[in-house]
DNA sequence: CAGTTTAATGTACACGCGTACATTATGGCA
DNA sequence: TGCCATAATGTACGCGTGTACATTAAACTG
């Protein structure tokens, strides 16, 4: 009986139990996808990732870490989380899922602000989906985010750059469809601003978080080292830090020591690689939990804060290259 | 209409168009649940992950790339991915996901030869429930399985640390429960007896694949080192060789140059680590991609291999370290 | 004890698709 | 034209729950 199991309506003891033992007795398992079919819920939770045909070619630690933290909740709020890999030509028909009732609600992780991507969230929103993003924000649309502070992370990050005694402090961001690029674009503006140390344009480089790109801009990077036009760096990930590391290291140029460095994300590699690399700290499994229970634990929504958007502290971490 | 949709029966292209037009029109999507709830499939491929309360613990490279393969598989034929976390407390009920129909297959990561887990995939044998094991097998019980060749891996490993002249050559093992850790001791033991040396029993230390346990071995590693007892070491996985990197560092005692090291998996860190971390390539990807299309992909089901087994070739990479 | 409320249980139907079967249109053939 | 085979379409039911509503049992009230 539906009821027992569902604890729906008054019913006596005795009746419950019995059900209960007719059942285990029958070895009855209730069939989910009729409780789903009835219940008009698919108990998923989708959870989009960026398409990876080189699963290399972006953070495993990035995402297992809030990937981990959105299945704890996912766990304890009872849903299953569906694994959404991002098309590659670009299609991104967010919408459909719920349309067809393939899930309840979605977290989107590695969103980028690209035409395609801002209209798939709009349909997402203007159908009244359930949706977060996580590690991006859309300032301008007020979508339900779950984000870290990284315009102050990497604001301490420059600052104890400066407190070195380094006025010369280049930044390798990355791509700009990324919020937290911009953020830290600012938060590196705003520390050198603080210790009045004018902004210099060539002394940004760009590349697209990937350890091969901090790599190739070595290259560049180390004229300027050279030259004394840069005594430090901040990285706007840590894979870009280390691909630099290596790549400097090429050309006789060590970290810590003909330059500091500080990265971003304390991420594995950045206690693997020598010398360990000062980094910025971020809870990225902390940010998962607290996008999936904004979604599905709605004991947690406090009326007070009724705020959609989350952002969560760094913290810096000194270590040897700075 | 459901006619038109799934393409059964033969019918009018005119009244296929009409038809499709229609439910453009109306804006129509198929209900997945209820496709699913008439099908009695719920299209879900279910993975089941080993259960990390702290994601740094497992080799998220490990798991992103088979993960990835996995991936790759399902959407192509045209399934989704559930994602399963094991529970912490040991209950393994995966023969529960078959019954009430959340999945139709299932692939197990990170499976571990102890009663629980033996129990728990007999069930799934038992009830004749399709799922496939990667990287770890059950030699008595002859599940599917994807492996790789983990014995001629690490014959490899340890030739090349013989022709380089090492005649002691410690192995750091991973814990008992899984085959692969079995499976490198044979391939360890047979590349010392091909060149004559005689296996020692002391020279096998054992770790849990993490980079602490391979960073807590330094300290009898070294004495061992400066009696000249070992003159090399093979570690299990790349994890436990740069944690050993890092402890005989504080000892001084510097990979390539006071011993030789190999390790195991080609991960991120490998090329990370200075110096560069001789390893094992495993085609983790394509083990991910095969283990679904096992269960998935009747097409590649290949009437003439028979076999429930498959071992996927390995490959030593040559770097620094040795 | 009748009347009334409330607890407990029985019952029937809807959910939206797939599909087996019934029915009707079409074409080939002599 | 009549007959049959086959193509094409119409139709009704089942899948296994949840749940609204009907029904019956119990408890309470004056």
């Amino acid at each position: 009986m539906s009821r027992v199991l569902n604890n729906v309506g008054p019913m006596k003891e005795e009746t419950r139990k019995r059900v209960l033992q007719a059942a285990a007795q029958l070895g009855y398992v209730p069939n989910a996808l009729a409780q789903q079919f009835a219940r008009r819920k698919s108990g998923n939770i989708g959870v989009v990732l960026p398409f990876v045909p080189k699963v290399h070619l972006f953070s495993t630690y990035y995402f297992s870490e809030i990937l981990s933290g959105i299945g704890e909740t996912a766990k304890r709020c009872g849903y299953d989380l569906l694994l959404i890999f991002r098309e590659p030509d670009g299609a991104r028909d967010y919408a459909k899922l719920f349309r067809t009732q393939k899930i309840d609600a979605c977290i989107v992780l590695g969103s980028q602000n690209v035409p395609e991507e801002r209209a798939a969230l709009a349909e997402l929103k203007e159908g009244g989906f359930p949706f977060c993003l996580v590690n991006q924000r859309y300032d301008e649309e007020q979508y339900e985010t779950v984000d870290a502070d990284h315009f102050d992370g990497s604001k301490e990050a420059v600052r104890h750059l400066v407190e070195q005694g380094k006025r010369k402090v280049a930044f390798v961001n990355g791509p700009a469809q990324y919020s937290n690029s911009a953020d830290r674009l600012l938060g590196y503006k705003a520390a050198l601003s603080e210790a009045s140390i004018p902004y210099e344009e060539q002394l940004v480089y760009v590349g697209n978080y990937s350890r091969k790109s901090g790599y190739e801009l070595a290259g560049r990077m180390a004229e300027g080292i050279h030259a004394g036009c840069i005594d430090a760096v901040f990285a706007g990930n840590d894979r870009m830090a280390i691909g630099l590391i290596q790549g400097l290291r090429e050309l006789e140029l060590e970290a810590g020591q003909h330059y500091a460095l500080v990265g971003y994300d304390d991420s594995d590699g950045s206690r693997i690689i020598s010398p360990r690399l000062s980094t910025v700290a971020v809870p990225f499994y902390e940010m998962g939990r607290i996008a999936a229970a904004r979604l599905l634990d709605s004991s947690s929504r406090n009326p007070s804060s009724d705020t959609n958007l989350d952002i969560l502290p760094v913290s810096f971490i000194n270590r040897e290259t700075s």
